[in-house]
DNA sequence: AGCTAATGAGCCGTAAGCAG
DNA sequence: CTGCTTACGGCTCATTAGCT
């Protein structure tokens, strides 16, 4: 359930970076492509771990994120230039794009909910100091 | 940002245990490398201690911190490049990086800690000095 | 002894999986 | 498709252990 809380509070630091830090990333280790040829079945049975996390570049992050300030949602043409772009597949693409969006929406609500929040604790306050 | 707590919060996660290994050791001290001829694997009975320290070679030394001075966090792209470049496997550079990180940190803060205490004893000193 | 690789715990961000 | 959950990669920080 709350893997999700609204934080509330101004970053006291949070531990470790600085705020301005895109560094995230990475590339596939020199080509490897460990698509298709692993057998890993779909099958929903079990799976005891092998997921396969792929990270993605800057460069790729890059190419997507601009793409996505121009349109959240692209089409299959657009998808597919990106595949042609990026080098990553159509479908971690698509997953891209459906976990930005999630993402961006979460995040606005949450910013919309302290807003409202901070707009109550002005108003008490200006209140307050008022009746003095 | 200079303060820095440790939060110990929740335990939410239950578990955790992750651990890959990809063991490699590699142990180029300028030039053979050989074979690893011995290789130990962890077995997890009997060696509670064998940890395999990479040495480092004075080149390979270089060329870490020259890309540390650029940039001290270097996407895996960069990473990756430095494993070509140094032979070092992908891990060995990415603690490095780290340990590298956190004990500039920790200098730094220790000589801000040193320059303040400085500071303090100077203002003490030119006190007593000047009320004889 | 001091340096410093390596390890481990705890946490974060997020790609992938799955339900709806 | 959305929304939630899970697992993975990387990070910090503290600690342990192998060299010179």
């Amino acid at each position: 359930m709350p893997q999700q809380f609204i934080p509330s509070s101004m970053p006291i630091n949070g531990g470790g970076h600085n705020n301005n830090s895109h560094n995230r990333s990475s590339i596939s280790s020199s080509s490897n492509n460990s698509l298709g040829s692993m057998s890993m079945k779909k099958s929903k049975k079990d799976k005891p771990s092998t997921r396969v996390r792929t990270v993605l570049s800057e460069s790729q992050l890059r190419i997507l994120k601009q793409m996505y300030t121009q349109n959240s949602r692209p089409d299959a043409v657009t998808k597919d230039h990106l595949v042609e772009a990026t080098g990553l597949s159509a479908r971690v693409i698509r997953v891209w794009f459906q976990n930005k969006r999630c993402k961006d929406k979460k995040r606005q609500t949450a910013m919309k909910e302290a807003q409202r929040t901070m707009e109550k604790v002005c108003f008490f306050l200006s209140f307050f100091l008022s009746s003095s």
